[in-house]
RNA sequence: GCGCCCGUAGCUCAGUUGGAUAGAGCGCCGGACUACGAAUCCGUAGGUCAGAGGUUCGAAUCCUCUCGGGCGCGCCA
């Protein structure tokens, strides 16, 4: 909507500017359109003024004549135009305006706010937990904020893929077929006691005794052999917990990606070579080296340890590098903010292997605290305890989690309190949002007969219902800066007050007016494109929209 | 010590590609169902945007410093 009123800005504005044999060049992107803080002031509003005074020098008071006389109206799209505010222009948009978008709006249907193909691939890796142990809830606003944004860059027009990168090499994972060997020694009587850098999670001692209840003789044969075989058990039976926990979740990956294949398709190998080819890499101390202060890194890397070993970070290249191999345009990483030091050896990996470090970018999300009625609860009462995603899901659903992780940005810790994620009422933003489909559908119901004409949108001229006819069709713009900005939180803000629009509304307005059929069949088109929103909107975050709750 | 994130109403937070008088919800108090779902709505009150400088027509937003909170700084993964 604002994009109509962009062009013809510019339109009146490069004409101006040709009249005085000036080019307004990048000064033209500078102008805003935006909402008026005031409704009665107009529904729309652009600093057009002030880009001109910059560029000609001039007062912006003195220029917004000129620019609303260039202005073409034939279509008769504004009602009303005037001056306010240091360099600012109103526009009041008529009726023919509003019930254009929203009958646009009906036709496009699910089609709604979906962009045009981008031709870009893009791929958001997330999650990604070592399979040494359940997840917890820091995975579970990981996942939500990774599994949304995909499905807000697809419904954008991008080509997404979403992948898991599995931690299946390297010490962790000795460490962890080891502490189920321990366990399971305990468990036979053994009393040395248990290494303080093993997982020391139930979990592994719940694996032990399985693992010795299908075979009472397993710690009587050669050690090697066992805790090869637990490692195996361990990690194959913990990535199932996983991905059952995730499915329970609604989140999905096309792609679970595992390292130990990057070792066995030489990966590793080849991106070495190709770094070692553009100068990156040295020996020293018996050591292989990334020269990462070279790319903006505080240090070198080691890649091969002097041990013959290679790093986790060695191997993180190597997956990097076929990421771009396979024809990424973009990779999107969704890490823990613990890990936030790590970007720039990353970044510095991705130009080493001849990309631009643009090609990366990494989304950290930061810290959930649970609470319960605002009193925190302990995440860790014990050493390797901690609240599991599963414990949460189980708790209060997947709407609710999904929604909650969703309400702040990444950036920002967020407490997470288990009960209002439970409450029935207004404070729970998931079902003041999802009550609004509810309401809706009982509306559809009881009025059949209205609801299939082709109304006359012109009826809708309550400033409640411009509102909402306004609020809704910025929803395509809403996904293209979400997607833009890799930032989906803002979707919960924009249903949140889509909900207290509709609420408010129909506090106001009864929508199905006995007297006015017209009127009423204009009002169920409207609530109807409510409704629609309501689900493309939740459908986005990965929440349900129930028809009635 | 160095680096990253955060600091906005009593509470939880929106708002950062610089735009008009900084917005919601909760909580407090008082109202609304013999009309479509009261899981809702309506009405008041609440602010030196942590602090101090700077950039400019204009700063919660950009820069510098200070204070406070969180998290990092391995030949770990």
């Amino acid at each position: 909507m604002k994009k109509m009123l962009e062009a013809k800005i510019k339109r009146a504005l490069t004409l101006a500017a040709a009249e005085r044999g000036l080019d307004l060049g990048p000064a033209l992107d500078r102008f805003v359109v935006e909402e008026p803080r005031d409704p009665d002031h107009g529904h729309l509003a652009t600093n057009a003024a002030l880009v001109l005074a910059k560029a000609f020098g001039q007062k912006p008071t003195e220029l917004a004549d000129e620019i609303l006389a260039r202005l073409d109206n034939r279509e008769g799209w504004i009602e009303k135009m005037e001056k306010a505010g240091p360099g600012f222009i109103n526009f009041t948009l008529g009726l023919d305006w509003w019930a254009k978008a929203l009958g646009d709006l009906l036709t496009a249907g699910d089609d709604f706010g979906r962009g045009e193909p981008k031709g870009l691939k893009v791929m958001v890796e997330y999650v990604s937990a070592n399979p040494t142990g359940p997840l917890h809830v820091g995975h579970g606003r990981g996942a939500a904020i990774g599994d949304a944004l995909a499905r807000v860059l697809d419904r954008a027009g991008y080509e997404v893929v979403r992948e898991y990168y599995i931690n299946d090499a390297g010490r962790q994972m000795r460490l962890l077929g080891n502490s189920v060997y321990q366990r399971a020694r305990e468990l036979a009587g053994a009393t040395e006691p248990f290494p303080d850098d093993h997982y020391r999670g139930q979990y592994i001692i719940d694996l032990a005794r399985e693992a010795l209840s299908r075979e009472p003789g397993l710690l009587s044969r050669p050690e090697d052999e066992v805790v090869s075989e637990l490692t195996d058990f361990a990690h194959q039976d913990i990535l199932g917990g996983i991905k059952a926990d995730l499915a329970a979740f609604r989140v999905g990956h096309e792609v679970w990606f595992s390292e130990t294949s990057l070792y066995r398709d030489g990966l590793v190998d080849q991106a070495l070579t190709f770094m070692r080819a553009r100068g990156y890499i040295y020996e020293q101390d018996g050591a292989l080296w990334f020269r990462a202060t070279a790319l903006g890194d505080e240090k070198d890397r080691v890649l091969i340890k002097s041990t013959g070993e290679k790093t986790y970070f060695a191997a993180d290249i190597a997956y990097h590098w076929n990421k771009y191999q396979r024809g990424f345009d973009l990779v999107i990483d969704i890490w823990g903010a613990d890990h936030h030091g790590y970007i720039p050896r990353m970044k510095a990996a991705v130009e080493a292997l001849g990309r631009r470090r643009d090609d990366l970018a990494v989304i950290l999300v930061q810290m959930v605290s649970l609470v319960r009625d605002g009193q925190p609860v302990s995440m860790s009462t014990r050493a390797g305890e901690f609240v599991t995603l599963k414990e949460v899901l189980d708790e209060v659903g997947a709407d609710a989690a999904r929604f909650m992780f969703l309400t702040r940005s990444p950036d920002t810790t967020l407490e997470f309190d288990l009960e209002l994620a439970k409450a029935k009422t207004r404070d729970n933003p998931v079902y003041y949002v999802q009550y609004v489909g509810a309401r809706i559908e009982s509306i559809l119901r009881g009025n059949p007969a209205l609801a299939g004409d082709r109304p006359d949108l012109r009826r809708l001229v309550q400033p409640e219902e411009t509102a909402l006819i306004k609020h809704l069709t910025a929803f395509p713009e809403l996904i293209q800066s979400a997607a833009q900005r890799w930032e989906p939180h803002h979707l919960t803000a924009y249903l949140t007050t889509l909900a207290r629009l509709f609420h408010h509304y129909y506090g106001q307005h009864r929508v199905a007016v006995d007297d006015d059929p017209a009127l009423a069949s204009a009002r169920l088109a409207l609530v109807r494109a409510i409704r629609l929103v309501v689900r493309l909107g939740l459908d986005l975050l990965g929440v349900d929209s129930p028809n009635s709750m």
